[in-house]
DNA sequence: CTCCAGGGATGAT
DNA sequence: ATCATCCATGGA
């Protein structure tokens, strides 16, 4: 069946392809891939989502499933208030600009144990590569589903994960992150102790999650802003510290990694999340000039605001 | 505080 | 075909 959800203020390309989430594959005017279990194939025209998908309730499970409208909704976040957290932006130019080519990005929300587990792999990684790894956990070890004619794959829940050998994980070209996954999905065993920590404040989920192996402050704060959907968690890597340096901390000598928590828990506020995405993918795929890989080159900017 | 292993894609030569 | 670059975490 095919769905037609209304989208204002959605892009859904920039959404996908921004570096919050790895597993999308861009194919026939849209984007295949898995919403937790279900596999969906979604395309955007203009403001309205064209969704194929099925939200059945999974042979055995005996729960009621959402309908796919509340499903697709919920996961890319519609009802986030965009004018009104860009209007929460401080105002200053890098910012605005970041804004502006932005516009209709938004922060999903992601299930939890696989945007752990997909962040772990992210250490030293570029997007690239991360899909890949994402790629290969799925297909050798989630569960094929079909969906307008494409197969896509689940990610494997923790359960799964924990019984492999660290042989099988670095097979998935995971590199000594295999060891820290393979180490974190026996620690977190079951998902609904992920889910649990929902209630903690964000200090405590930030402790619990750099308890777990491979995540560091880095690696926490994306999880906690794309799956626990903490907006003001401000994951601070090489793009965003160069923006930072560069923007906000000209000519003075390098910002210890304290002083830049300090400042962007002040300076960017309650959507410091949302900020720092635009901040991180103006930088990676709008500037002109940028280190290495990672974007090309794009003038294009457009005027307006995020209203 | 500093130094460095780590692995594979990607761009440069 | 080789070489340099990208990079978070964790341990010395």
């Amino acid at each position: 069946m095919t769905l037609k959800l209304s989208a204002p203020q959605f892009d859904l390309a920039k959404t996908l392809n921004c570096g919050q989430v790895f597993h999308w594959i861009e194919a026939n005017n849209g984007f295949y891939g898995a919403i937790g279990d279900l596999p969906v194939f979604v395309r955007q025209r203009g403001e309205i989502l064209m969704v194929e998908g099925e939200a059945h309730p999974r042979a055995g499970s005996r729960e009621l499933a959402p309908p796919l409208e509340r499903i697709v909704s919920d996961y890319f976040a519609l009802d986030h208030p965009l004018a009104e957290i860009c209007r929460s932006f401080p105002n200053d130019e890098a910012m605005s600009i970041a804004a502006d080519y932005c516009q209709g990005l938004r922060i999903i929300r992601q299930p939890k144990w696989e945007c752990l587990a997909t962040f772990i792999c992210s250490s030293m990684k570029q997007v690239a590569h991360i899909r890949q790894m994402s790629h290969a956990l799925r297909t050798r070890f989630g569960e094929r589903r079909e969906i307008s004619g494409e197969d896509v794959s689940t990610f494997p829940t923790a359960a799964r994960l924990s019984e492999l050998s660290e042989r099988q994980l670095r097979d998935c070209a995971l590199g000594y992150r295999a060891k820290n996954l393979l180490a974190t999905a026996k620690m977190v065993a079951s998902e609904a102790a992920l889910d649990d920590w929902q209630e903690l404040s964000d200090e405590n989920l930030m402790t619990k999650l750099c308890a777990l192996p491979g995540v560091g402050p880095k690696v926490a704060n994306c999880v906690m802003l794309f799956a626990y959907e903490r907006l003001r968690a401000f994951p601070i890597d090489v793009w965003i510290e160069r923006v930072l340096r560069e923007q906000y901390f000209r000519g003075k000598r390098k910002p210890t990694a304290a002083k830049l928590r300090a400042f962007t828990a002040a300076y960017f506020g309650n959507h410091g999340g949302y900020a720092q995405q635009y901040l991180f993918h103006h930088a990676r795929t709008g500037s002109p000039k940028q280190p290495g890989s990672g974007g090309s080159p794009n003038r294009h900017r457009k005027n307006g605001d995020c209203g």
